[in-house]
DNA sequence: AAAAGTCTGTTGGATTTGCAACGAACGGAG
DNA sequence: CTCCGTTCGTTGCAAATCCAACAGACTTTT
């Protein structure tokens, strides 16, 4: 098997030798697939050991009822891990992954090779996935920040300037379109358009498909 | 030390037998504290190396702007532990801890102890938490869910149904007052009480006080 | 028992959102 | 170049919201 750069170097292998990783992938069950854009790589309900590691591309993890109403919960690229939750708690998921690009990624059996008998990897395994159970928690966190702000206008800005931060630069790149984006933040795609126009011509905010820029500081309130 | 029984009982210390904690706790730097209701136990900002346990009471974890807005992003009650995410990511908190009623707490140091040379304890110690992480996720993702229905009826009843699944049972209290609910709901307090009494004119709902019995079986779209 | 404080439901009006529909702009594919 | 599908902003109206204020029920304190 060769193995991805992009995966040697995931959290998900800190601190793992490079020379180790073949048997570990071994023992893992690793296995690579692809998707093609829109299609389904995991669906609510079902149970997996695997998680997923993306490759390339990018996956949605979205909730949706069966009227279409979609809810983004989290997002996952390169490098990025997603399904860890189910696949540690053998719970069934509770949402579904579906590709938001074409994507490749590796499904890796995780439970069982990090909760085995104490071997070369088990420790480092499972000390990465705590890192990386921690920084998911952030992550949900800083989201249900953003869902709490009680206006589109008020959810965009949390979103907006949490972005900025993350960037280090008032001027970036989201990895969503509008109607993502608003999926996201659980508002009405309409509604917030009308909310970054109105940003705009405020002078608050510049944008461009999906380039963004803040003018001011935006003094979050928190 | 004295250890209490609930803390024994903690899914932090599953599988490890009774006779090690005392040296266990100890490591971990164990310290008990108690708080009255309303009193701050960690602020934003913050950064704590201990995680808490909850011997009895409750702690609310509450984000707040500086106008008041209050928004309660988790609970956790006797046996269920508090800020193992900043406690394990040495991130300053986003959040701060408060009593939600007179609280007695155990602060436990839990990087160096779980990820030291490996002992006796460190392995299961690091498994124990992995769960902790997963269910902790699983809380915050249906937390999600609740929050990213577009009306305040809507959040109620995804609400209400996960508590009466949890509760196996259709009859069940919860552990939150109408502006403590408003505020972990993030929608407003007087229209959430309508919508209430709307659900319960409707012959949904009934309910006094912190005690609730869904009367049909409210099929929740997903 | 009275007073003070807390919690809950209710009301009314200004504001915001939800929803459906439409048209302009953009980017391939033929 | 033209056609076609997608994305994005805009509009209009019904519905739901936010916010402030108030009243009754209940608790705790004095």
């Amino acid at each position: 098997m060769e193995i991805s750069p992009l995966a040697a170097a995931s959290p998900l292998f800190r601190k793992i030798p490079a020379e180790d990783l073949p048997p570990l992938l071994r023992r893992m069950d690793a296995r690579e697939r692809q998707y093609q854009k829109g299609e389904l790589l995991l669906h609510r309900g079902a149970r997996t050991e695997h998680l997923g590691l993306v490759l390339s591309g990018a996956v949605h993890i979205v909730r949706e009822d069966f009227w279409g109403n979609r809810a983004i919960v989290g997002l996952a690229g390169p490098g990025d891990v997603f399904a860890e939750t189910y696949a540690l708690s053998g719970e069934p998921l509770e949402v579904s992954v579906l590709a938001a690009a074409d994507v490749a990624v590796l499904f890796l059996e995780v439970e069982r090779t990090a909760f085995g008998k104490a071997g070369a990897f088990q420790e480092q395994l499972k000390e990465n996935l705590l890192s990386l159970l921690a920084g998911k928690n952030l992550q949900l966190t800083r989201k249900i920040r953003h869902m709490a702000q009680r206006t589109t206008r008020e959810k965009l800005l949390s979103y907006l300037s949490a972005q900025a931060l993350l960037a280090g630069s008032p001027a970036f790149d989201i990895p969503l379109d509008r109607q993502q984006l608003a999926d996201f933040l659980a508002v009405d795609r309409s509604a917030m358009s009308a909310a970054l126009g109105k940003l705009r011509d405020e002078g608050i905010l510049e944008f461009r498909k999906n380039h963004f820029r803040l003018l001011r500081p935006t003094e979050q309130g928190d």
